[in-house]
Formats: structure tokens, sequence, C-alpha cells
DNA sequence: CAGTGGTCTAGACCACTTA
DNA sequence: AAGTGGTCTAGACCACTGA
């Protein structure tokens, strides 16, 4: 107890930039995250106790705990405590899963992979990920399946740079399993995607590899995604024989 | 003063369905802006007055109005009051709007009207919408520029089952105003829009109105916009040859 | 200056989980 | 029964707006 942090409360400067408290509280718990203090589905120190050793209200703690909640980087459950999220079984299972099936029946894809290796970054690559010049990527290839019929395949490259023991990732990727892997062995949470879509037509490797002739209609989907600590870890493009599956989303 | 509503506080029925007093409240403030009494951009009363009137803590209301806030309904403004949420000008004025141009230096599209008319909703219109049969809706089909190339073409039908006076609809269609000609006019709040995305082939009329070759691969997106009530106004099916722009979307 | 929403506190009690 | 998060209250003070 009594870690006694430096806290600025409502004193000091008059106005240069307000920061309440509970913002305060809220980076310096997402740091205990960053350094893996706290990992991913592990039990957080409940709201007395926090509240205890930073020396502030136990309201204050909750509305940092809130925010961090609602940035999917928490889960509160009652009368159990708190929890750092994981990848999987956080909130919504599939949060950056966004194309399925026509058929609601076939709900998950099966996957193949077509090639993984490692090798040094092109312009575009480092571009897209910004990464310094002879920086290590891993590629891999996959082709995803619905029903059995051939429709996704993803190119994915992923920053490398702070990741040791490469054997170990190309042992165990396996499939939908890319971001828990990352977090689980690495330690880095994905929590965010952008994306840009277009459609494109299909070339020949799309065509040979998706069962479509060439010039084809394909979705095409490009994708960064970026760890908590605002890496950027993964570029991945998705071109899909959108004949029967298509990506959902919903804005409100 | 003194309206009295029943309320069950923390009385009543020991389980049935546990509902918390913020939550009452948020429904009875949702019903006021549904029945019109409080209509877009208008202030609602303060806080402490909202206390006064349910006869709870303003705390508790507080935290009612905090979640209409994250829910888009309205718009609070430190110093100045609590506002019903506008289509325009609320806190993201592009929320539905996904599709940009690849150049960032031309940021909105033009609009051409090619054809406005009610008509008998169709089987398929009647299903997406889920109309009774022989209800009425009005089509229009619009051709979008980014830079002076045309490059979306967008199908709409809209419900017009509640909405009389016909001709000032179709007086005033005017470009990317349709959700707020519905809010402004109709007291219609579109809160919810889903989408599919899919790549298709132009086929002969995409080909002429977008000046591409028939086959040549398009971006489709199939939305349908729901308003605050949960009813289904619109459908709309846009086209576009994405070359140029691209569809964008961020998950958290 | 008064009035608004925003923050912070302290304490009580409720709903839920686990042992 | 003890411990967790969830709700509700009451009151104080802060930051911001507009007259």
């Amino acid at each position: 107890m009594g870690k006694r942090v430096t806290l600025e409360k409502q004193a000091m400067d008059p106005k240069p930039e307000f920061q309440p408290l509970y913002l305060q509280i809220k980076q310096l718990l997402i740091q205990r995250v960053l350094t893996g203090e706290w990992r991913p589905a592990q039990l957080l120190p409940s709201e007395m106790k926090l509240a205890e050793e930073y020396d502030v209200s136990q309201g204050t703690v909750r509305k940092a705990i809130e925010e961090m909640a609602a940035d999917n980087l928490v889960v509160r459950q009652q009368g159990k405590g708190t929890f750092v999220a994981t990848h999987r079984s956080s909130s919504q299972p599939f949060r950056f899963i966004r194309l399925v099936s026509d058929q609601s029946s076939d709900r998950h894809p099966t996957t193949k992979f077509i090639s993984i290796k490692t090798g040094t970054a092109t312009a575009t690559e480092r571009e897209r990920l910004a990464l310094p010049s002879g920086a290590r990527v891993l590629r891999t290839e996959r082709q995803r399946s619905f029903g059995g019929h051939p429709c996704i395949i993803e190119r994915i490259v992923i920053d490398i740079g702070g990741l040791p023991d490469l054997d170990a990732i190309l042992d165990r990727l396996r499939p939908g399993s890319i971001y828990s892997l990352l977090e689980q062995e690495y330690r880095v949470m994905i929590v965010r995607v952008v994306e840009e879509l277009r459609a494109v037509a299909a070339d020949k490797g799309d065509a040979k590899l998706l069962d479509v002739p060439v010039g084809h209609p394909l979705l095409e989907i490009d994708r960064i995604a970026l760890s908590l600590d605002q890496r950027r870890v993964e570029w991945r493009v998705s071109r899909c024989d959108s004949r029967f599956l298509h990506y959902a989303v919903e804005h409100t």
C-alpha cells in the first residue's frame, strides 16, 4: 500500500492541460497491463484495494476501470472481479471477424496454409507497417473455405521486430489464432484494426486459388492491426469471392 | 414538478427482471424524444431539474443521460446543457458515411438525381423493409461523383407509410440530406445502419452510368437504416467503382 | 455572475459469485 | 458469510458558457 504516486489531484498548474484524476489512474492501470504486470485473463485487484493503493476514492477507480472496459481492455464480472481482456472469449468473441457466410449454417471458415516464411520487409511493407529499412517480417498466405468451398485468400505480413523464437511462431500458427498467439506468447494485445475495402478483379493467382475466372470481382480487405501501444503489428490483405459470403458491419 | 411516475426503486418483486433506476429513467427520457416533446437540437432540462421531476438523485439522472450520449442520442456540452442530437453536426458529422476518396483532397462527392418516384413496394422491398403488402415507397436513384468522376450509383427505397405530404419530400430531396430531411420534417431519427458488402460485376446499367465496361468489379453496399423506434426506414444499395475510392472502417 | 455539465468523495445498500 | 462489482444518494467543488 501507499505507493504514493504523485497525482496532480486538483492542484498545481491552473490551466495548461487539465487531466481528471480518473484519467490519470486509467493511464497508470494501462501501464501495468503494458508492462506485463497484469497479463491477459488475469484478475485485477479489487476497486477498494486499488483505491487505497492510489489514495483516491473507490468511485474514481471505478470510473477509470469503466473506461477501460468500454475500450475492451478489461472485462468486469459482478461478484467475481475485473479481468484483463483476452482476444477470445472477451465481450464479443468475433470482434474483428466481419466476413460471414450467406448461409448462417456454416459459421466458421476452415483454413489451409499455403506458405509461411520470414524475410526482409519490402518498401511497401515498411510503409504500411511503419518499419525501418532492413526490418524482418513474417509472411504467410492462407486459403479459407466456407462449407468446403474456397472463397478467401489472405496474405498476412507481421512485424517480428520484437518477437524472438521464430520457430515457435512458425510451428504454432493455427487458423484464426494469430491474435491469440501474439497475445499469449508475446504479450502483444491487438486492440484496434483499420480496414479499407475495395472491389478488384481476380488475377491469375487469385483465380487459381479461388477457382474463379480471371477478372472475377473480388472483395479486397486491406487491414492494419494495431497493438495496445499503438504499434502496427500486422498488415493483412484478404481477397474474397463474395458470391456466397459478405462483409457485415453495423454503425451506430 | 412532482410528476411522480411510479418507479420501482429497489422494491417490489424481488427477482423477476431487475431494472436499475437509471435505466428506467433513460427509457422515460427516450420516450420524451420519441413523442416529439423534445425535438432534435432542443435543449433538455438540466440534470437538477430532471432529478427533482423524477424524484431521484442527480447522479442517477446523470447516468441515464450519459448512456444516451454514448448512444449518440443526445450531446452534452459543459457549461451549456444537454441537447437532443441532430444527424448533422452531432458528435461525428460523418457517422454513416464510410465511402471516401483515395485522394484526401476531395472530401465530399457531388450528387445528381437520376429519378425520383413513388410506387407500391415489391416483394423484395417488403421483405427488406418489413412492410405489409400494398405499402407505398419512395424510390430514388442517384449518381455520385468524386472530382467530377462518376463512381457511385445509389438506389434508395424509403418507407413512406407514416410520412404525409409527398410533394414536399420530392421537392426537398437534396444530396446527402435524406437523413436530415427525415429528421427535420418527419421527426424520424436514424440511429443505426446495418450494411452488407460484396463485390459484384457491373451490368449494362451500371456500366453506362459509371462509364466502366460491363463486368467491371464494383463494390456493392446493401444498407438498412433503422430509426429510433427500430423501424426499418430505408433500404439503400450502392454500387461503387472503387478504383479511386474505398470503404473505410475501424474496429475497436 | 449564475447556471450548466464534469469530477471527486464518502457511505449505504443491492446483486452476484464462491466457498 | 465474505468479497466482488453495481446502484443510489448527498454534498462539495471545478471547468466552462453566456449574459
